[in-house]
DNA sequence: ATGGTTGTGCGACAA
């Protein structure tokens, strides 16, 4: 079982990408975030002819909006909305081997790290201490993944400069913190980092306004896979699949790839 | 310090 996270930054605008992920890693269930389209206007045709017939689209005008795109049917399928807004970033859902898969889009939190003076940060640590209390009312026990831009990189080697980034939004010691606690509700398995040793630096994302994005190659790790420990055993690797910022038409983002096996 | 780019949808705004 091979599943895929990914930021698409507008998936009407990405679908020669989409294709070309299909191509390269045909992923069992590609969790989407930023699709930036309302229910009726997804691409649910191509998306179909890529392989994808058992899907949830959870959108909305311009703005987030997440989807759970499947080769194999999907069961109890449901959404969340957050601190009290109606933004689409949440949509899980239940595969045949019972393992459930939790697709979230987290605030990117604004560019001023002060919830006083931003309420957009305000609002991104609010989301986190949602999730986590959420996710420690969960049941025990259970077999899930939670995969998505959670829009924080926690580690010092998930930015291209900690010391740089500890005032950037996305890499304060706040936003760092509350990840852990979220972490911890489940003590959740970080898979990506099971495979590639924190001590080497890996991104998932690349700003646009890099002149040269591979050559400055000053990035983010924001995108995440996440295991319960029952999936711990299950792990079989993980990627990030970078060579795909360099695709025509990318996306600011890469997929972050796993696979589990029964 | 500032500006750099992209998507949505056609003007800002969010990232």
């Amino acid at each position: 079982m091979r599943i895929a996270t990914w930021n698409i930054n507008g998936v009407r605008r990405r679908l020669g990408p989409l294709a070309r992920l299909v191509a390269h890693a045909r992923p069992d269930v590609i969790s989407l975030q930023e699709t930036k389209v309302e229910d009726d206007l997804f691409p649910r045709a191509a998306v179909e002819e890529l392989g994808y017939r058992f899907n949830l689209i959870h959108g909305m005008k311009s703005y987030n909006g997440v989807a759970i795109l499947s080769r194999v049917p999907i069961e109890d399928t449901g959404t969340r909305a957050w601190c009290g807004r109606e933004d689409r970033r949440y949509a899980f859902a239940t595969l045949p081997s019972g393992i459930e898969v939790h697709n979230c889009y987290v605030p990117s939190g604004g560019d001023m790290p002060d919830a006083e003076a931003n309420d957009k940060f305000a609002h991104k640590l609010r989301f986190l201490k949602e999730l986590a209390v959420w996710w420690s009312a969960e049941s025990k026990r259970r077999r899930a993944v939670l995969v998505g831009d959670l829009n924080v990189a926690p580690l010092e080697t998930d930015v291209w400069s900690h010391k740089q980034l500890l005032a950037v939004v996305s890499h304060t010691p706040v936003e760092v913190e509350l990840l852990d606690r979220l972490m911890a509700t489940r003590r959740w398995v970080d898979a990506v980092r099971q495979f590639v040793p924190p001590e080497q630096h890996l991104y998932t994302w690349w700003s646009y306004r890099n002149r040269d994005w591979a050559k400055s190659d000053r990035g983010r790790r924001l995108d995440h896979i996440w295991v319960t420990p029952a999936l711990r055993a299950s792990l079989a690797g993980a990627t990030v699949l970078r060579e795909a910022r360099g695709w025509k038409d990318a996306s600011d983002h890469v997929p972050v790839l796993v696979d589990l096996k029964p």
